[in-house]
RNA sequence: GGCCCGUUGGUCAAGCGGCCUAAGACACCGCCCUUUCACGGCGGUAACACGGGUUCGAAUCCCGUACGGGUCACCA
C-alpha cells in the first residue's frame, strides 16, 4: 500500500511544538515507507487565517528540515493545496450528499440554536442539534428563503449506529451516533467546515494515514460518517497525545515558548529540536537517545507512540541542544552567535575583518561547551570583551586581598607586557612560569589573575580569556583592579 | 453535564502475566578529575493513582472510584 500522509495546519498562528510533532511523525512515516508527505493549509476560517501564519509554519518546517513532496509552494497532482482554493470541489461533494439524502439545508437562527443547547444541558443531555430542519418541505424552505434566511448545510447523522474508530495508537474506540447531532458541513457563507473539508481533501488526495493530535479523536466518528455517506473508504487513523505545559495543561500560545521558530532565534539547533520533539510521546527501542533525522526514519514506528500526554521539559531540550552544540561545526555556531553579539555591541553591522572572524571563532570555541543555547553566549561576553572589570562580589574581593597577590599580579603584568605575541598558548606558559618562579600552588596564581581580570571566580579557561581580551585590555583591567584594591 | 481518552519517580519514559526487590535519560544531590565554571567519569535519592476482582502468579487482564485531559461551534 502506498503511504500518503499529510500535515494540515490551519494558518491561524505560528507553528507550535505540538504541530511540529504531528508534522514530524507524518514525515517520518512517509520517508520510512517511501511514501509521500503532503503539506496543505486548512484556511477555511477566514477570520483567523492569514498568509503570514502560513509562511511562518512553512518556514518553521523547513528550518526543522521537514520537507514535503506535495503541497503548498511545491505543487503536486492534487493541487490546489489550500482549502479556500478548493471551494468548487467541496460544492461537488456537497451535491453528492444532497443527492443521496445525507445532507439538508438548515435555517435555524443562532438564538434558536443557543436556546436548544441550553435546554439540553439543563436536562443533562449532550448539547447537539436535534434536527429541526431535517425534514423541511419544499414550501417551508421557500418561505424561509423568501424571509431572507441564509441556510447552512447539515449532515444527516444516522440514528442508533455504532461508529468504530480503529486507531493505530489507541486501539478500537466505539462511538454512538446518537451522541452526535446533525452537524454543519457548509457554513452560510458557502465555506465548508473543517469536518467536511478534511474528508474531501483526504479522500481526493488519497491519504492513507491520518496522524494528528488527540483533540481530533472525537471528530473522527463524524468524519467516518461522511466517508460512509460518500461510499469512500476512510484512511487509517492515529491520534497522538497532547503536549502539556509544566502545569499539566495543554500547551497554548499563552505559555510563551510554544512557537517553534522562537527556538531558532534563541539559538537552538534544528536537529536538537527534532530530537527532543520525537522523544515526546515516542520512545526509541534501545537506550540510545540521540538520533539524526535519517536515523529516525529508520527506527520510527507508530507502535512505540505513547498514549498518555507528555509534559514539555525545557531542561531536557537544553541538554539535548547542548549536546548538538558540542558536535556542531564551530564556524556554524559562530555564524549563529553573530547576531546576538552584534546586538550586544561586540560587533558593528557589516562584514567582519579576518581578525574579528578569528576572534569570534576562538570565543565560540572556548565557551561552546558551556552553552545550552546560543543566546547564552551573551553571558560570556563580559569575560573576554572590553577593558572594564565587572563588579565583583565580596568573595572575589577577598581573593585579591590575599598576601602574595600584589607580587603575583605584578609579575603577571610584567610578563604579559613583554610577551609577543600574546596567544592562548603563550598565556598558558606565562601562568605556568609564574607558579614556578614564585613556587606557589596553581590556585594562588590563577585565582587572583582570574578575579583581577574578570571580577569573577568562575568562568572560561583563564588562558583563553587572556588571549581573547588581548594585551591592551588585559593591562587596563589589571590597572582597574589594582586601583580598586587601593580603595 | 453526555461521550471519548489517559494515569509507572519532579519530567520524558521502558515494561505487553512470571526475567520487576520496576530499565534508561533529564533535573537534583554527592564524589572524582580540575587553577575556576563547565565538560567528562562514578555513585545516590526518587514511581506502578486508589479499591475490588481474574490468576498459582498482575505495573501488565477485567470492573469500579478518583484525578487529569479532549470534545460536544456557521474554530480547526
Amino acid at each position: 500500500m502506498n503511504v500518503r500522509v499529510r500535515f494540515a495546519p490551519s494558518p491561524t498562528g505560528p507553528l507550535h511544538i505540538g504541530g511540529a510533532r504531528s508534522a514530524l511523525f507524518n514525515y517520518l512515516l512517509a520517508r520510512k515507507f517511501s511514501g509521500n508527505f503532503i503539506v496543505r493549509s486548512e484556511d477555511t476560517d477566514l477570520e483567523r487565517s492569514s498568509l503570514e501564519s502560513e509562511h511562518n509554519i512553512l518556514e518553521a518546517l523547513r528550518w526543522l528540515n521537514i520537507t514535503w513532496d506535495e503541497g503548498i509552494e511545491v505543487g503536486g497532482d492534487y493541487a490546489p493545496y489550500r482549502q479556500t482554493e478548493r471551494l468548487n470541489l467541496y460544492r461537488e461533494f456537497t451535491d453528492r450528499l444532497f443527492q443521496s439524502g445525507h445532507a439538508y439545508l438548515c435555517y435555524c437562527s443562532e438564538e434558536e440554536l443557543e436556546k436548544e443547547r441550553e435546554e439540553l444541558i439543563s436536562r443533562g443531555q449532550p448539547p447537539r442539534y436535534m434536527g429541526k430542519c431535517r425534514d423541511l418541505s419544499a414550501t417551508e424552505r421557500a418561505e424561509r428563503e423568501a424571509a431572507g434566511l441564509k441556510p447552512v448545510v447539515r449532515f444527516r447523522v444516522p440514528e442508533g449506529e455504532q461508529i468504530l474508530v480503529k486507531d493505530l495508537v489507541r486501539g478500537d474506540i466505539v462511538f454512538d451516533s446518537d451522541g452526535i447531532g446533525d452537524y454543519v458541513i457548509v457554513k452560510s457563507d458557502g465555506i465548508p467546515t473543517y469536518n467536511f473539508a478534511v474528508v474531501v481533501d483526504d479522500t481526493t488526495m488519497k491519504i492513507s494515514h491520518v496522524i494528528r493530535g488527540e483533540e481530533h479523536l472525537s471528530n473522527t466518528p463524524r468524519q467516518i460518517l461522511i466517508y460512509q455517506a460518500l461510499g469512500e473508504t476512510a484512511p487509517e487513523f492515529a491520534h497522538i497525545s497532547l503536549i502539556l505545559n509544566t502545569e499539566g495543561k495543554k500547551m497554548s500560545k499563552r505559555d510563551g515558548d510554544t512557537a517553534v521558530i522562537d527556538y531558532r532565534t534563541k539559538g537552538y539547533l534544528p536537529e536538537a529540536v527534532v530530537n527532543f520533539i520525537v522523544l515526546l510521546g515516542w520512545s526509541p527501542p534501545g537506550e540510545e537517545e540521540f538520533f539524526s533525522l535519517a536515523e529516525l526514519i529508520e527506527i520510527f514506528s507508530l507502535d512505540r507512540v505513547s498514549k498518555s500526554p507528555a509534559v514539555f521539559d525545557l531542561n531536557k531540550l537544553k541538554w539535548i541542544n547542548a549536546h548538538y552544540l558540542k558536535l556542531a561545526d564551530p564556524m556554524r555556531i559562530a555564524h549563529l552567535a553573530l547576531p546576538h553579539l552584534r546586538q550586544m555591541g561586540v560587533f558593528a553591522e557589516g562584514q567582519l575583518t579576518a581578525e574579528q572572524e578569528q576572534w569570534l571563532l576562538d570565543f565560540v570555541a572556548t565557551v561552546v561547551g558551556n552553552l545550552s543555547c546560543i543566546s547564552e553566549i551573551c553571558d560570556y561576553v563580559h569575560y573576554v570583551y572590553g577593558d572594564r572589570v565587572r563588579e565583583m562580589d565580596e568573595e572575589a574581593r577577598q581573593i585579591l586581598l590575599g598576601e602574595p597577590v600584589p607580587i603575583v599580579l605584578d609579575l603577571f603584568r610584567q610578563k604579559i607586557t613583554q610577551i609577543e605575541p600574546l596567544s592562548a598558548e603563550t598565556a598558558k606558559l606565562v601562568l605556568k612560569q609564574i607558579t614556578k618562579e614564585l613556587k606557589v600552588g596553581g590556585k594562588q596564581v590563577f585565582m587572583p589573575v582570574r578575579v583581577a581580570l574578570t571580577g569573577q571566580m568562575h568562568g572560561p579557561e583563564l588562558h583563553n580569556i587572556i588571549a581573547l581580551l588581548g594585551k591592551e585590555n588585559v593591562l587596563k583591567r589589571l590597572e582597574e583592579s589594582r586601583a580598586r584594591l587601593r580603595d
